[in-house]
DNA sequence: ATTAATGGATAACTTACGTCA
DNA sequence: ATTGACGTAAGTTATCCATTA
């Protein structure tokens, strides 16, 4: 360590050296308890404590510039931590829907042949294409409701299970 | 057991900015 | 509208002390 070289004497500044105070127990106690009161002073109250603690006022008011940062940085830190979780919930949440909405699309997709909505008669699959607007292959209008129904409840009414004109 | 290096805590300082008379 | 005093937040520096290799 390179402290402590020049006690008592100036550096090649001409400053004298910065001394760090220890505060002692009693004075952390009081200053501690005078912060849970309020976290600032006005120039009385700052004055009366200095008095009491035997201390600068500038030493005071230091003191609870201080402390105010750190307990900022505290609450930042527990918010911070709190966000963390949060996303690792919203993450796990976000993992089991994709899952779900690909079993949902397995669902959907089905056997390789479909039923005409037109003629009712079974269609090859290769047959069919997908519309590029609302990705579907053909109507299923007139099934029954199934789970994939139920997932497109949730899709703006422009993406509705009925045959748009462009398919 | 001793010692130098290191990191954390925090007192003290500096700067920038807002408020008010 | 301008100015100077004052208070605070944010950032930085310096010091002390405990831990560790």
């Amino acid at each position: 360590m390179a402290s402590n070289m020049e006690d008592e004497e100036e550096s090649s500044n001409g400053e004298p050296p910065r001394k760090k105070l220890r505060l002692t127990k009693e004075q952390s106690r009081l200053l501690e308890e005078s912060f849970r009161q309020n976290h600032t002073l006005n120039p009385k109250q700052k004055e009366s404590l200095a008095m009491q603690l035997k201390l600068r006022p500038r030493q005071v008011e230091v003191w609870f510039q201080n402390r105010r940062a750190r307990s900022k940085l505290k609450q930042t830190e527990m918010e911070c931590e709190y966000l963390k979780r949060w996303f690792g919930s919203l993450t796990e949440q976000n993992r089991r829907l994709q899952r779900e909405v690909e079993e949902l699309r397995a669902i959907k997709v089905g056997p390789p042949t479909v039923i005409s909505p037109h003629s009712c008669e079974p269609l090859p699959a290769s047959t069919l294409s997908m519309c590029p607007r609302c990705e579907r292959v053909t109507s299923t209008a007139d099934k029954p409701p199934s789970a994939a129904a139920t997932l497109s409840a949730k899709v703006p009414p422009t993406q509705s299970r009925q045959p748009s004109a462009a398919c």
